[in-house]
DNA sequence: AAGCCGGCCAACCGCGTCGTC
DNA sequence: GGACGACGCGGTTGGCCGGCT
């Protein structure tokens, strides 16, 4: 095939990036911003089209990336959203803060590989998350099948009692990506955590379960090494605590979450001034930044909102 | 030690969508 | 309304590297 539309200028430069080319990206990225893509490889003296160096710049150079294995909660949540929404990688991306789609794509590509390797592991064909669209299973595309899956399956680790909300670290995820159907948002950028259920319909799980929220810097920069989120969480004052009672999920992989203090969470949330929040679920005694790290096993999830 | 093989992952490709003229 | 360009997404490729024989 031909080369791609974009790349048809003169002595295109393909392949792997060099830390000079990299470098060049990032001087100019970072001092002008990147409003049109094609303008960019001329402008910073690249020899690249738009195209690559938009690719490189979003899965590779971007200063918030998070880089690393996929923690175990990672995991489990790339597992749920994948059994919501499919292969919609940059949805399920966007769930995940400083991981990319093509990262996310990767992982799935593998993991999938080791599962068909695995004999006797193989999960039921209803269950099986590899070619089918798992929009169209129900009204809200999600079953408890993918559950059922998760519980067999989580390769390596013990099987996991009943449901994935069940296991020591459930997951709590929150839609960021702006107004949906009028639900979400109000008006200034800051999503509404804790929405109505997505519909009467849709999957609930009871978990009556305490989850701790704390608010963090939305604009962190931390280099190019990032393997931690920003650096934490120095005010534990700020800190809310909640009783989850259920949680939902819709047909984008969207969880709603009913809790007790939800007007009282919904201000506290508009009171902080942030758009991005940590969330994780254990309360034994106060937390330090490390133990709120992503790396560890309490890391329930956070909340984030990116451009 | 050398060759082979398979996994991982960065990068490419093609297509769909959206905005602009 | 349609032509065009830019962007974004998902599928695929191919190079590198580590483990195995």
């Amino acid at each position: 095939m031909g080369h791609h539309s974009c790349c048809n200028q003169q002595k295109v430069k393909r392949g792997l990036w060099s830390p000079e080319e990299d470098e060049k990206l990032i001087r100019y990225i970072t001092t002008h911003g990147y409003g049109c893509w094609s303008e960019v490889p001329e402008k910073a003296g690249l020899q690249r089209c738009g195209k690559s160096c938009r690719l490189r710049w979003i899965n590779y150079l971007r200063p918030d990336i998070r880089r690393g294995r996929f923690t175990p909660e990672e995991e489990k949540l790339i597992i749920s959203l994948h059994g919501a929404v499919g292969n919609r990688w940059a949805h399920i991306a966007s769930h995940l803060p400083g991981r990319t789609d093509n990262e996310i794509k990767n992982y799935w590509n593998s993991w999938i590989k080791k599962k068909l390797r695995k004999p006797n592991s193989a999960p039921s064909t209803t269950t099986a998350p590899t070619t089918t669209d798992h929009r169209q299973h129900s009204p809200f595309g999600y079953s408890t099948n993918h559950l059922d899956f998760l519980n067999q399956d989580l390769a390596t680790k013990p099987p996991i009692q009943d449901t994935l909300f069940s296991s020591p670290s459930p997951l709590f995820m929150f839609d960021s990506t702006g107004s949906v159907d009028g639900i979400n948002g109000d008006g200034n950028g800051r999503p509404e955590l804790f929405h109505e259920p997505a519909g009467l319909n849709s999957e609930t799980w009871h978990l009556n379960q305490q989850v701790h929220a704390l608010p963090t810097s939305a604009s962190f920069t931390t280099g190019m090494e990032t393997n931690y989120l920003p650096p934490l969480i120095e005010n534990m004052e700020n800190m809310v605590s909640l009783e989850v009672q259920s949680c939902s999920i819709n047909d984008e992989g969207d969880m709603a979450f009913e809790c007790l203090q939800r007007q009282e969470l919904n201000e506290w949330v508009e009171s902080q001034q942030c758009s991005s929040f940590l969330f994780w679920d254990q309360g034994e005694g106060p937390l330090t930044g490390e133990e709120i790290a992503p790396t560890s096993s309490n890391l329930g999830g956070m909340l984030s909102s990116y451009p």
